[in-house]
DNA sequence: CCTGGCCCTGCAATCGTTTGCAACCGTCCT
DNA sequence: AGGACGGTTGCAAACGATTGCAGGGCCAGG
């Protein structure tokens, strides 16, 4: 009944359970451990001296004497956008499944969400002697600074494009150029002409994803690129952005690429406002396929990232680093997941 | 020859760069940490040769002899739900707020996702040794294990209800059967007699929620209870829950109130399928005010739970804690905000 | 010229765990 | 019986930064 009680726990360190069982604080630890060197009857009336006394051994002066501290970075940087970011489904939903795989590889995850306003942001992160490797979700803006620390700092793997110029750096991402060009075929198969893109172009996943609608544009033989459209992600001003373009220059437009689902869900919305029926009046597709595509009204045809792979994908290349083993970037294949939107 | 081209920085500890600046470590020590006892220009040389450098202290030496980690553990107990619930945007918001709050303060954010089949999953964590504070998002049902630990382990806030019987650890969270409340009221309002509650009840804060609309249920003298539809908040298999529920008792029902807005919005999926108008024919209403509850279609009348705010309180109270105070528990009241699906 | 006092700086212990090396014990072989 | 050997355990040196205390200059006052 007081098999957890506060009573008295006089034993904080290694040494204190040593001298409780008569033993040398290095025994313990080699029990603790589970080593097979010690005796296995020593060892075992050790770990159950430590359960009885519900003895954890200190983190910090373990992971200073092994050098290794069991935690990866997972760093969101923000860019330019200074608004509540972290909440953006995509990041979520990649940070959970990222969680979950740290975590079963016994790792813990320390969450950075940072804002580069430093130009040492990164190094500040991977120098500070707290994390065994660091995941970047997204590139943002930050290329040349990315770059940079790569160059040194081997265990870091980014999620985004790996086919930047010069890039040196190892990425996950899909094919973005290819996932347009999805979206983008898609729209022109619907009878769309003059599409608009909603999205801006800082992060360079974005901007090939333009770049995919404006490539299935012309081998469509239409001659105008996509009118491409500013949008945020902080979603308590993306509507009223989303408003302003489709005020200004909705009328020449007769489908939507919109840069991510949730992009694509909040246009929905304004859609409605102004009653354009989707997909008769105005095609949108959306990108990621978040599981909220698939519960909006209507229900969004979207481009598929796989994110589950993904996370899987980051967290083995940057494990195959930290063991000092070469990863390279790994570049997946968007599909088109055909739903009503468009 | 590499000697000459290989600018690596042999300096990589304080005692390194103290042989640099010809001074002892415990100086460089002192001069990095902007102590005033060492003169003001050996501590500018000293910092200007660690940046030349790029040198950082190791934070793992630093943290065991000082015994203070810099790092708070942000907890989200899974309870009985195995899926992937960490995408939840609730989690998420509230996730983003704290972390630009801990970040804003000087703390880094080591995120557990945690499942508690261990019944020592909790002592797990605090007793690690590797942080200075613990923030649970919830309390799933763990009731009793939160409890147990909270009565030894001072720095520990939880997201959450605060006025469970006998409870002793300090939560944040909104008064839940007050915003049951609110939704019961609003529906019963729209004419809804008959209304049905999605969500389950293991988690206090929804057990409350329920009670909430059964109590506003028998003031507006209504004698049948609300009926209650176990609901998971994993978003693969909650469209089949609700379209299951639906069906079944679908024809029974006047009204629905939703335990969360993902709910909320699923629910409004599944709905159009089955051709059913909202709020026309079967009103809706959601709980939290996510964004996201602001762009479905149509616009989801919800209750709001001030997350920033909570986020806001709960470090606050935890820093309390940290430094020796008491906190108490802190309940919002929270609003509701009319849409357009009820 | 001596001494007290004020700044700085160096010394060395400390945080708690891990681990290479050496010591020890009992057994078995020759 | 002596020595070799395998299996356990203890010893003490790390890991790298922090900090109380002591000591060394230096200046001013007596």
């Amino acid at each position: 009944m007081d098999e957890y009680s506060t009573a008295r726990s006089p034993v904080r360190t290694i040494a204190d359970l040593a001298r409780l069982a008569g033993v040398s604080p290095g025994t313990v630890s080699r029990a603790l451990a589970g080593k097979s060197l010690v005796n296995a009857e020593t060892r075992n009336r050790i770990q159950a001296l430590a359960a009885e006394h519900s003895f954890r051994p200190n983190q910090m002066a373990s992971r200073l004497r092994t050098q290794r501290t069991g935690v990866i970075g997972v760093v969101v940087p923000l860019g330019h956008e200074r608004r509540q970011h972290l909440s953006d489904p995509f990041f979520m939903t990649m940070l959970g499944f990222l969680a979950d795989r740290l975590t079963e590889d016994g790792y813990d995850l320390m969450l950075s969400r940072v804002i580069p306003d430093a130009t040492d942001w990164l190094e500040r992160i991977v120098d500070s002697g707290m994390m065994d490797g660091v995941l970047l979700i997204g590139q943002s803006d930050q290329f040349h600074t990315i770059e940079r620390v790569a160059r040194r700092y081997r265990p870091l793997v980014a999620w985004g494009s790996s086919n930047l110029p010069g890039q040196v750096h190892c990425a996950v991402g899909t094919d973005n150029i290819a996932g347009g060009r999805l979206a983008g075929e898609r729209l022109i198969e619907r009878g769309a002409k003059r599409i608009a893109f909603l999205g801006e172009l800082r992060a360079p996943e974005i901007r090939q994803r333009c770049e995919g609608v404006a490539q299935a544009m012309a081998m469509a033989g239409i001659a105008k690129p996509p009118i491409q459209l500013d949008t945020h992600l902080a979603s308590d001003i993306m509507e009223q952005e989303i408003a302003a373009h489709l005020d200004r220059v909705g009328g020449e437009i007769d489908g939507i690429a919109a840069a991510s689902d949730v992009i694509a869900m909040t246009t929905l919305r304004v859609l409605a406002d102004r009653g354009l029926r989707v997909p008769g009046d105005m095609p949108v597709v959306g990108y990621d396929d978040l599981p909220l595509s698939s519960s909006a009204v209507p229900r969004i045809t979207t481009v598929r990232q796989d994110i589950a792979r993904g996370a899987n994908e980051m967290v083995s290349a940057l494990f195959r680093r930290i063991a000092g083993e070469d990863a390279p970037s790994v570049v997946m294949s968007p599909i088109l997941v055909e739903r009503d939107s468009a």
